[in-house]
DNA sequence: CCGTAGACTTGTGGTA
DNA sequence: CCGTCACAAGTCTACG
């Protein structure tokens, strides 16, 4: 699911509401969903806890809490974090169903995890997980250069959309916003990321950060799994021009879209815009 | 270094 | 209509 701008899109509907918060009561639905430690070591470890921050790292989110500590959230493809006011009425019951990981806050909000697939999760961390994670820049940082963006692409022989993919190489980015930022700058998928011209390098850099700005204002793409904090859709899906559009017209040209696998992904592209 | 395939897991949609 | 298969926003590992 969740990329770049589904994260960010959570990670800003959250941060106001639950910072500051302590978790009064965990409950685990499915264990698969804590990473580590064990269920019960989570919960020993993260009860009575107080948030005082939630940040994000390419697809990474970060709870820290006081005393000392960090939860490390990733959504992979179908994770949804939500947030929601429980109900007042005395020996009301949290529904079943909701989520698989439960955390009761003091406000009487309740902030919940639910992964249809459980590929993501949580971690505990004692440190700052995000040093260690090893991932590219950032795109929409403002340290991140159309300077340094080629000297990501110099000499590199590996397909241009696995590069994207790569979040060693840039960070944030999925099969979705890949294969759009290509589109807009024009260059087929398949082409070695090294080959590309300078004027190549830059119409991505631009489309790249223009795609993901874009998508973030309209609250990320939801497809199928992906929500807001709030629990409501983004809106970006309308705005995709070749994600998903096998055999539709172009919006440029009028050519069918084709599709085609890169390693196991499916990879969307117009033949007729993309050189 | 690069590519592919498989694993994790469940739901959905198209096809036979 | 039902069963089966392919496929899905991500990442990690193994192997050639």
């Amino acid at each position: 699911m969740p990329e770049l701008p589904e994260v960010e899109t959570i990670r800003r509907g959250l941060a106001g509401p639950i910072t500051g918060r302590t978790i009064k009561r965990i409950r685990i639905v499915d264990p698969r969903v804590v990473k580590a430690p064990g269920p019960a070591e989570f919960v020993r470890l993260v009860t009575g806890r107080r948030i005082v921050g939630l940040r994000r790292r390419g697809k990474y989110l970060c709870l820290d809490l006081e005393p000392a500590g960090h939860l490390l959230v990733h959504l992979k493809m179908s994770g949804r974090l939500l947030h929601r006011r429980l109900s007042k009425k005395a020996g009301a019951r949290v529904p079943t169903g909701l989520g698989h990981l439960l955390l009761f806050l003091d406000d009487g909000f309740l902030l919940y995890y639910h992964d249809t697939r459980r590929f993501g999760g949580f971690h505990y961390r004692t440190d700052d997980p995000f040093p260690a994670l090893a991932l590219g820049p950032e795109p929409l940082d403002p340290d991140f250069s159309p300077a340094r963006w080629r000297r990501i692409l110099v000499g590199r022989q590996a397909r241009i959309k696995s590069l994207l993919l790569d979040q060693q190489a840039v960070a944030g980015l999925g099969n979705i916003y890949a294969a759009e930022a290509l589109f807009r700058a024009g260059i087929r998928p398949d082409r070695p990321a090294g080959s590309l011209s300078g004027a190549e390098a830059g119409r991505l850099y631009r489309s790249m950060r223009a795609v993901l700005k874009e998508a973030l204002a309209a609250g990320g793409t939801s497809i199928q799994d992906y929500r807001q904090a709030d629990g409501r859709s983004g809106l970006f899906q309308v705005s995709l021009r070749v994600y998903g559009r096998r055999g539709e017209a172009c919006p440029c040209c009028g050519v069918p879209i084709k599709a085609c696998r890169e390693g196991s992904r499916t990879t969307y592209f117009c033949p007729g815009c993309q050189h």
